[in-house]
RNA sequence: GCCGGAGUAGCUCAGUUGGCAGAGCAGCGCAUUCGUAAUGCGCAGGCCGGUGGUUCGAUCCCACUCUCCGGCACCA
């Protein structure tokens, strides 16, 4: 005698366990056909599933979110049977719904070419077409292996073998002759999907995301809920593309890379000048923060990164140099050259928090296919810090350091920040009392701020447990910038200590932290985020003056320079071209400020100003324009409103 | 590193079933001195990523290689 209640808070009673379509129909025919699937007692279920107690249900139509993982889930199934119809004798592996689409990995002798995504999509519609039932149904573990072994689909068997507990039912989503083992749910039918599918791109993937094993062929697409939703998804994309921070860059001049060396940057001046306002920024907070800051060498004796355990660790990915028959690596990190700026001297528990900086070079041999832009490099600068500190110090340092990285962050204009606690790896150092010290003083900052985090297991560096701050790029795809690690090992093997108040000699703590991670990939971001069209503090040229005619040259030239002695960036346009050109490439060049200069102004002793979108802020004197540059760079990512 | 795709003028791209390599923009020259997103005319511009092979002949076909792009694995 099942009691349904709806999310409006009323009840319908049942003599007999109903189903979810059930449920639609009693409410009314068009529900009914609008029901894709059920969420019972905040669950997603099937529309076939059965309530045979008193239950909470919400019904799933197209309009839910809910139902995009419905659409996703089965675009992937439908996507793995089109494949195999087209292409018997390819194994199926795992689809999953992800953001915005799904993959489905394949495994198949032969590879699939880009002309193959249109056939199987193709003949994805024409299952569409078939209206297929999906029904779900429930194997016995023996029988689902058996079943599957029989198919020939190898990896299926053991997706089961592993995941599924011996004794336990496996259910199976069938649609026509083709089905798959899946936890479901799914859309009642093949038609429902419709036709906002679309299959975007193929890639190599490991199986089961292990470099040891085969390589599959994956295959990604995307699924919406209609065709309107399907097209701005796919001008979304297309927009965030032209934000891709190498095309913005050779728009504007700001650096290149080349073949010679691969994973290294050549700054231009203007992308240089970003460089520079962003260091300096840094440099002014820490000054404030109370770290030192210092400079270590990029070569350092092989000795050194063995004791530290990176060599055994990391030694291929290091670029390594000899000379006179001593062998060098190339600095991959900055911590024990910090170790060595503390080790000089006797230290005393009064010289604690210890706090060296550095705007390090680094040089990591990283494997070719993961340079990616200035996101990702083999020569990179990290705002690299480390603190030396006592056990009782970890909490406050690590802290102080997140509203440090916050602040940082807001002034930048970045809001939505990833945060993620890795703790312990299997390859590590250190006795396992010191790890629980390490990630609980982490899990502690974090909660004590009341920050939303997710947890990552075993991913924390070798010699400790870390938080990673990380931000999206244009396309979604996420870097991680900042991040914070506690080491209780790397300072007692290199052989740091300080005197406690006890006169005994102690082993410090050390923290490793960088708040931008590193300089290109914030940059990178930085870019992608402003599509180029950065805030004036960060602006390469906040503005360019423009003669109308050559008679105005000489006035232009005079501001430009008194602007230049205020501290902006400014350059003139003298050249012999109409204002409309002249403004239009400017426009493009994404400068703030374009100030024009015609015999009106001249006379009056002013300049006309134009900002980048084209707004008019008519005629002012120099001053007051410097006096809201000013305003505006002080502000930094803050509207001057705001500020 | 692995799987797939790509590399042609400074940039964006077209092209050649193997036979002198094409456009637009940018550049240079001349004219034009103009008021808020493209002035006109002209001229130049190429190791068709690199090495080797097949061929009378290779930018095109083959092999190797480098780099980039999209993923995967990696990321101190």
């Amino acid at each position: 005698m099942p009691v349904i209640t709806l999310p409006d808070g009323s009840t319908r009673s049942f003599d007999s366990p109903v189903t979810v379509l059930q449920v639609a129909e009693d409410i009314g025919p068009g529900l009914a056909k609008a029901t894709l699937a059920g969420r019972v007692d905040d669950v997603l279920v099937d529309a076939s599933y059965v309530m045979n107690h008193d239950s909470s249900l919400a019904i799933v139509t197209s309009r839910d979110d809910d139902a995009l993982e419905l659409f996703r889930h089965d675009a992937a199934h439908v996507m793995a049977q089109a494949v195999q119809e087209l292409f018997p004798g390819t194994q199926v592996t795992i689809g999953p719904a992800i953001e915005d689409g799904f993959y489905y990995d394949f495994a198949r002798e032969e590879k699939f070419t880009p002309a193959d995504l249109n056939k199987i999509e193709q003949k994805m519609h024409e299952i569409v077409k078939r209206d297929l039932p999906i029904e779900r149904e429930v194997m016995d573990r023996a029988e689902a292996i058996r079943v599957f072994a029989a198919k020939g689909e190898e990896y299926k068997v053991e997706i089961i073998e592993d995941i599924i507990p011996e004794g336990e039912e496996v259910s199976i989503y069938r649609q026509g002759d083709w089905f798959d083992v899946c936890r479901g749910p799914h859309l009642p039918s093949t038609a429902k999907l419709g036709k906002a599918f679309k299959l975007m791109k193929l890639a190599g993937a490991y199986w089961r995301g292990d470099s040891n094993n085969e390589m599959l062929q994956r295959i990604y697409g995307t699924a919406w809920t209609d065709k309107k939703a399907l097209n701005a998804y796919l001008h979304r994309l297309e927009e965030a593309e032209k934000r891709d921070h190498r095309k913005i860059a050779k728009k504007m001049d700001l650096f290149h890379l080349q073949e010679q060396s691969p994973g290294m940057v050549y700054w231009h001046d203007k992308g240089w000048r970003i460089y520079q306002v962003v260091e300096n920024y840094i440099r002014a907070q820490l000054r404030e923060h109370d770290y030192q800051e210092v400079h270590t060498p990029q070569i350092i004796d092989r000795s050194l990164w063995e004791k530290s355990g990176h060599w055994d660790k990391f030694h291929d990915d290091m670029f390594t140099t000899s000379s006179e028959n001593r062998d060098y690596a190339i600095k991959p990190m900055n911590c024990p050259a910090h170790i060595q700026i503390f080790n000089q001297g006797l230290k005393s528990y009064r010289d604690l928090p210890l706090r060296l900086a550095e705007f390090g070079s680094c040089h990591r041999n990283e494997p070719s296919g993961t340079l990616h832009g200035i996101m990702r490099l083999r020569n990179f600068v990290q705002d690299d810090a480390h603190i030396f500190c006592t056990e009782d110090q970890i909490q406050d340092e690590v802290s102080a350091f997140i509203d440090l990285l916050f602040e940082v962050y807001k002034d930048f204009g970045f809001n939505e920040i990833l945060i993620k606690l890795s703790t312990r790896p299997e390859k590590r150092v250190g006795k396992d009392e010191d790890w629980d010290k390490a990630e609980l003083a982490l899990e502690h900052a974090l909660d004590a701020k009341k920050l939303d985090w997710d947890l990552q297991p075993g991913e924390g560096a070798f010699y400790g447990p870390k938080i990673e701050f990380s931000l999206k790029d244009s396309i979604g795809r996420v870097w991680q910038c900042g991040t914070i690690q506690v080491d209780f090992s790397m300072p007692g093997m290199l052989y740091a200590s300080y005197i406690d108040h006890d006169g005994n000699k102690q082993v410090p703590v050390m923290l490793h932290r960088a708040i931008l991670g590193s300089l290109e990939r914030f940059i990178g971001i930085l870019i992608e985020e402003s599509a180029g069209l950065l805030p004036l503090w960060l602006a390469p040229v906040q503005a360019v003056i423009l003669n109308i005619t050559d008679d105005q040259a000489d006035f232009v030239t005079k501001i430009e320079k008194t602007l230049k002695k205020q501290g902006f960036r400014v350059e003139s346009d003298l050249r012999n071209e109409k204002i409309g050109f002249k403004i239009r490439e400017h426009t493009i060049q994404r400068i703030p400020y374009l100030l024009v200069v015609g015999n009106r102004e001249v006379e009056s002793g002013a300049v006309s100003v134009r900002t980048q979108k084209g707004e008019d802020l008519g005629s002012m004197t120099v001053e007051t324009f410097a006096e809201l540059l000013n305003k505006e760079v002080s502000a930094k990512s803050k509207t001057v409103s705001e500020g």
